[in-house]
DNA sequence: TAGATAATTAGATGTTTGTCTAATTATCTA
DNA sequence: TAGATAATTAGACAAACATCTAATTATCTA
């Protein structure tokens, strides 16, 4: 779970992930909603890809990202866990 | 909840939290369950109490640390309101 | 096929992090 | 109250991180 609590140990990257929510993204949409530079965006977005948070797509000359939340379902279940 | 994921962003913090799920530990305690030094978990354990996931409670000499989950709410909120 | 656009990769830089040893604080007990 | 034990704080250091600008790669289109 290293690489998925790394991801999420940015609010950059967790607001990607609310905006992903919504709907598929290009990268260049991505980054029109923050002040920091593409290459950095870019770099926010290789490591939600590490972390298999999200999917990248090439769509001719855009690349377009979206959510996959089926790899928190063992972070999901570890905190519930903690809980019980 | 900058400070939970940054808590939750190392192997041995998160190794901590799952001991104190069993039961309360002293500080000595959990220390001896890892190779790093005592300073260094001491470290750890103030970062999980930043974060508010631990409890300290001096008991004479010892200081009891205990696991504390309702801050996880707010994330796990987070996270399943991202699955939906 | 040349120029424009979208995005990433490369390389640099200041900051944060995890770890260590040494020093300090707090408590207990003979 | 002096010495021992439990734990933290202080200070140092290497590794990892977030960010930037400049360069590169990939694609589209006139």
């Amino acid at each position: 779970m290293n690489l998925i609590f790394k991801a999420l140990n940015d609010p950059t990257r967790r607001a990607i992930l609310d905006l992903l929510k919504e709907k598929d993204l290009m990268a260049g949409d991505i980054a029109d909603h923050f002040e920091i530079s593409k290459p950095s965006i870019s770099h926010h977005l290789d490591l939600l890809k590490q972390a298999e948070l999200v999917v990248a797509l090439r769509e001719g000359q855009f690349i377009k990202y979206s959510l996959n939340t089926t790899v928190m379902d063992e972070l999901l279940k570890w905190l519930i866990k903690l809980k019980e």
